[in-house]
DNA sequence: GGACGGTGAAACTTCAGGTTGCCTC
DNA sequence: GAAGTTTCACCGTCC
């Protein structure tokens, strides 16, 4: 076998080779299995560096309104020519960092499985430092062949007129060694198994088959489901039989469907039933919820009247949508302790008691609506990140699910008839869109102003429309700046209007 | 004698990501 | 299970 020598510069081979890589004027991809780590390596990598791209750590730096502490690491990192990459970044930032690697900007991308899937960025060189990710409750495990195989598949670049890519395992020892090339290298891909069996996916896909239409018997049920990839795979339809009968049966206690009453039963074999949507499962299956989740919200929602903001988010943060909910650290403890003890009778989901299996997910709930909570209360993501340990990039993701989880709360109360209820989720709901208190709302109907410069205008004595209209002339623009002051004051002569939601104008109109 | 700083070992803590989901102007 | 971070004991130095 042939051997290359790559000098030793650290104590990390993953960041010899890395260095290798840059002073053969290529670029290397590392993939690690932590952000932490991503964060890290990268870090030693740049250190050792001496390019010099102060326009793009710049540009870094200030994605956000204010640089968090992980925006001022990427910048010093970017800025010589090695970046780390993960879910965590601003969105703006992972464009920027997969632009500047595209054009040669940058020598490496330390990066967590972001790039592996989706993202079309190869490199000369990937370098895979650890085949090993913690799960919990399983400890450390290989990662599978597959993933491996899309690692080594970023190496070569053929539009960079690259004859050959290579692809870098790290191994520990010479045993290890042995390992990694049996396992990886000559070993096979996993096989891919269906997930219909799972319970959340059959709940939805049920749901949905009855609420189309497609399926109105028990019996088209089960002859639908023999057509699929699950049952051409186990040949086991007994064990699907089960679940469906199961699924079923609790579809119609939550009141999404109603199953004809049968006359006769076979042991073995689902009754023979007609089975029809109700109103309620129509919907749910419209808003693509799993039914579990669904369920969960009504009974919530139905629990209390008065409902608090913090009791809304917590609610959806415990559902399967939300995961993973954010994990409470040992420090965080008394942090969550003490808004559970603030919020406690407010609560719309019953709490564990300690000894609970479920407690620890329950604490993740909580904070996770706190969190949410305290952006609504206008806490921006540098505080966000020191107080949570939520990155700009993992708030999006939170935020985008949370909407949609509002807006489906919305329609369920609709349905329902919690009339009193919906007032208070429309304005959670655009509260949450915008980070903003609730006195910000009437100024969030004008184009051009959000969680910031509304800030502004409540500052400078205008809380209202009616403020704003009577602002005497040239008071807008001090605020605003002269082309948005301009604007502003058009917009409220009725010129152009802000495009709306109508649920955001239905909760605003209220103001 | 006590404050301070540096060092290294031990103890402690934490651990990927994502797709679409709704509605609408 | 391992990497990374924090804590702590220990020692030497300086005022």
């Amino acid at each position: 076998m042939q051997s290359v020598r790559i000098p030793e510069v650290t104590d990390d081979p993953s960041v010899d080779i890395a260095l290798d890589t840059v002073a053969k004027g290529k670029q290397a991809l590392v993939f690690v299995t932590s952000k932490r780590s991503a964060e890290k390596t990268a870090e030693d990598i740049a250190r050792k560096l001496k390019g010099k791209q102060e326009g793009l750590a710049r540009q870094l730096l200030t994605a956000l309104s204010r640089p968090t502490k992980q925006c001022e690491r990427l910048a010093k990192c970017a800025s010589r020519g090695a970046v780390f990459h993960h879910a965590g970044l601003a969105q703006k930032q992972r464009d920027l960092i997969e632009t500047a690697f595209r054009e040669g900007k940058l020598g490496v991308i330390v990066c967590t499985p972001t790039l592996a899937y989706g993202v079309n960025l190869p490199s000369f060189r990937t370098i895979v430092k650890s085949v090993k990710r913690y799960e919990s409750g399983r400890g450390l495990r290989w990662i599978p062949v597959l993933e491996y195989l899309q690692y080594a598949g970023r190496s070569g670049r053929p539009d960079f007129h690259d004859d050959h890519g290579e692809a870098v395992l790290i191994a520990s020892s010479e045993p290890e060694a042995e390992e990694l090339l049996e396992r990886y290298v000559h070993g096979q891909p996993e096989e891919i198994y269906s997930k219909l069996a799972v319970e959340p996916v059959l709940r939805m896909h049920l749901l949905a088959l009855i609420a189309s239409g497609t399926v109105r018997s028990t019996s088209s049920i089960l002859s639908f489901f023999e057509r699929t990839f699950w049952a051409h795979q186990f040949k086991d339809m007994d064990k699907l039989t089960t679940v469906v009968d199961r699924t079923l049966r609790r579809l119609e206690e939550w009141g999404f469907i109603t199953m004809a009453s049968s006359d006769f039963v076979s042991a073995d074999e689902l009754e023979e039933r007609g089975v029809r949507p109700t109103s309620l499962g129509m919907r749910v299956a419209q808003l693509y919820l799993d039914p579990l989740t669904a369920h969960q919200l009504i009974l919530g929602l139905g629990s209390h009247r008065g409902l608090s903001a913090f009791a809304a988010l917590q609610l959806l943060s415990s559902t399967l949508e939300m995961r993973p909910a954010l994990r409470v650290k040992v420090k965080e403890y008394d942090l969550i302790q003490d808004a559970l003890l603030q919020h406690h009778d407010k609560l719309l989901v019953e709490e564990p008691t300690l000894y609970d299996e479920e407690y620890d997910a329950f604490l993740a709930s909580v904070k996770t609506a706190l969190m949410l909570h305290e952006w609504t209360e206008e806490k921006d993501e540098p505080y966000l990140l020191e107080t949570f340990d939520v990155r700009p990039g993992e708030l999006k993701v939170k935020l985008q699910t949370a909407d949609w989880l509002l807006y489906a709360m919305v329609e369920l109360c609709k349905l329902l008839g919690f009339k009193e209820l919906l007032a208070e989720l429309m304005k959670i709901r655009v509260r949450l869109e915008y980070g903003v208190r609730e006195e910000l709302l009437p100024l969030l109907k004008l184009k051009g102003i959000g969680r910031v410069r509304s800030r502004q205008l409540f500052a400078a004595g205008f809380k209202t429309v009616g403020h704003l209209k009577a602002a005497p002339a040239g008071a807008l623009e001090r605020v605003l700046g002269e082309k948005l002051g301009q604007s502003v004051r058009e917009q409220l002569e009725g010129k152009t209007p802000r495009e709306q939601k109508p649920e955001q104008q239905a909760s605003l109109s209220g103001y």
